[in-house]
RNA sequence: GGCGGCAUGGCCAAGUGGUAAGGCAGAGGACUGCAAAUCCUCCAUCCCCGGUUCGAAUCCGGGUGCCGCCUCCA
């Protein structure tokens, strides 16, 4: 089985080409370190991981790139804001970072390359560059001891591919947006982006061959890439919104200064979007990773952001993450009673029997690896968990039937396998499941609070009335406590509450 | 202004020529003192108009609507 790719490059289906059989060579732009990652970052980290996933799990030895942006305008601005170096601010920044990829399982990438240490790469590509003719030095900044230290910009007009990965032609670019740059008189036309930029008074700065200053935006990517993945390699990943500028320029200057082909394919995901609109910084209609998982599970963000195709937008809200919980919840709760059964009939171990494989099981598994190699199709994948679960779900609910316990163990080491490939439903059920009720529980009735005394004072309430019969009185209790978000079950090991899970009322 | 994407049941969402996956909600049933949870069953002809084809949600043309990129952005 071939996995297909949409390469942004010919905005079609084709089958992802790998340089050297059996291996594949991956780099994802990673995060500018400069605030907390929200979930338009998640998203595009959830699907790489996925597709990393599934090309590991089809037989290629995949090398994963991902780098830190470390060196920035944006940085320096919000450490001198903070009070602190830039330095601190991106260490800082990029624990929280790895911090909110393992909670949501995002596998960690081969190498992560940070710009500050591939000061040497990035200054010999853009001399490189220079040296071909393609970039140019003009005056910059004055330096404190009097010295004019230069700026170094990309001459886009010697670079005629410029514009194949964006489908734009250079005269478009210098219409409509030329009005919202600031025009520049030392650049020989407006599209021409900065390689190296001189440094301003207070700001961090190495040196260089034209004097103290940092990269450009979009050098280290190509530089970094080209080090650590060779100057061609098979696939290089992003958000769509870095399609242009950064991803153009990217190929433009790797190959204005090597002449080789850079990445051979381009992927390239959709936005998170809120009301149709895109989530983003500057719209200020985000939500830090964190914000979310102080009230949903890892497991129900990362659900959720494959619940759409990648290359799709996905609209994120409160109902469709609550959607997604009750869905995870559902799978979990299953995988928890098969377990618990399992356990009990002393096959823990499950999926070691003799049996002949369930056609249904079989069929899922197959089904799941299309999905998967077909684009990375996410939902199809997960819809191809439904019937296997439903099957599971009857089997438990009739144990005693003839071959259930079959059925059961099949179908939970199914999802175990294809827990590899997707990163959702591996964890310990139990534990999952406790921890969604508990956030919620804490939400609606912290430890000590009113709220729950008042649960409390109602279950009592019900149970008396319940021991006597008094069914009006116990529905009436019963009310109340769903009134106030509490669900009641009663089981055969008692009465037991839940929080309401929802967010309504 | 230039370039590009999307429009499928109440909601979310797959599906690129052969008669609409899956999830959520909803309805009916089982279970329950009543419920909840759980299980079973049911529930769309694909934005509009025209065209191509034996046959289109899927291809072409024209509308309408929404969104994105062109400035930092994942």
């Amino acid at each position: 089985m071939q996995i297909r790719i949409t390469n942004s490059l010919t905005r079609q289906k084709e089958p992802l080409r790998t340089l050297v059989p059996g291996k594949l060579s991956l780099y994802v732009c990673g995060v500018t370190v400069y605030d907390f990652s929200h979930v338009g970052h998640a998203r595009v980290y959830i699907v790489f991981d996925v597709v990393q996933r599934t090309a590991r799990r089809m037989g290629l030895d995949v090398t994963y790139v991902r780098n830190f942006t470390d060196v920035d305008d944006k940085i320096i601005a919000r450490a001198n804001q903070n009070g602190e170096t830039t330095d601190a601010l991106t260490t800082r920044m990029i624990a929280a970072f790895h911090e909110d990829m393992d909670r949501l399982d995002c596998e960690r990438p081969q190498v992560e390359p940070r710009v500050t240490t591939h000061m040497p790469e990035i200054v010999a590509m853009i001399e490189q560059i220079i040296a071909r003719g393609h970039g140019y030095v003009v005056p910059g900044e004055v330096q404190a001891d009097g010295s004019i230290a230069q700026d170094v910009y990309f001459d886009v007009r010697t670079f005629p591919p410029y514009g194949a990965l964006s489908g734009r032609s250079q005269d478009d670019n210098a219409d409509g947006a030329s009005e919202r740059v600031q025009h520049d008189a030392r650049k020989h036309s407006q599209a021409d982006f900065a390689l190296w930029k001189s440094a301003k008074p207070g700001e961090p700065f190495w040196n260089s061959p034209w004097g103290n200053g940092r990269p450009g935006w979009h050098i280290e990517c190509s530089a970094m890439a080209c080090k650590h993945l060779g100057e061609t390699f098979d696939v290089h990943c992003g958000g769509k919104d870095l399609v242009f500028p950064h991803h153009e320029n990217e190929i433009a200057q790797a190959r204005a200064a090597n002449g080789q082909e850079f990445a051979r394919q381009w992927m390239h995901n959709g936005f998170v979007t809120i009301d149709s609109e895109k989530m983003s910084k500057s719209l200020g209609n985000f939500f830090t990773i964190r914000d979310v998982l102080a009230r949903f599970h890892p497991q129900v963000l990362r659900y959720f952001l494959l619940t759409a195709h990648y290359t799709h937008p996905l609209n994120f809200s409160d109902r469709s993450l609550e959607e997604a919980q009750k869905r995870v919840l559902a799978i979990y709760e299953k995988l928890a009673a098969a377990e618990a059964l399992l356990t009990a009939r002393g096959m823990a171990s499950g999926g070691q029997m003799d049996e002949p494989e369930l056609e249904l099981v079989e069929n899922a598994r197959g089904e799941l690896q299309d999905a998967l190699c077909d684009d990375f199709n996410t939902p199809r994948a997960l819809a191809a968990l439904s019937e296997p679960i439903a099957a599971l779900s009857l089997a438990l609910d009739k144990p005693k039937a003839a071959g259930a316990l079959d059925v059961i163990a099949q179908v939970r080491a199914f999802l175990h396998e294809a827990s590899g490939w997707l990163g959702l439903f591996q964890h310990p059920p139990t534990t999952v499941v406790e921890a969604i009720v508990a956030q919620a529980r804490d939400r609606l009735f912290p430890p000590g609070s009113e709220a729950l005394a008042n649960v409390e004072r109602l279950l009592v309430e019900r149970q008396e009335a319940r021991a006597a019969k008094d069914w009006k009185r116990a529905d009436e209790a019963r009310d109340a406590l769903t009134q106030v978000g509490a669900e009641v079950r009663d089981g055969p090991q008692g009465t037991t509450w839940r929080p309401r899970l929802t967010d309504e009322a």
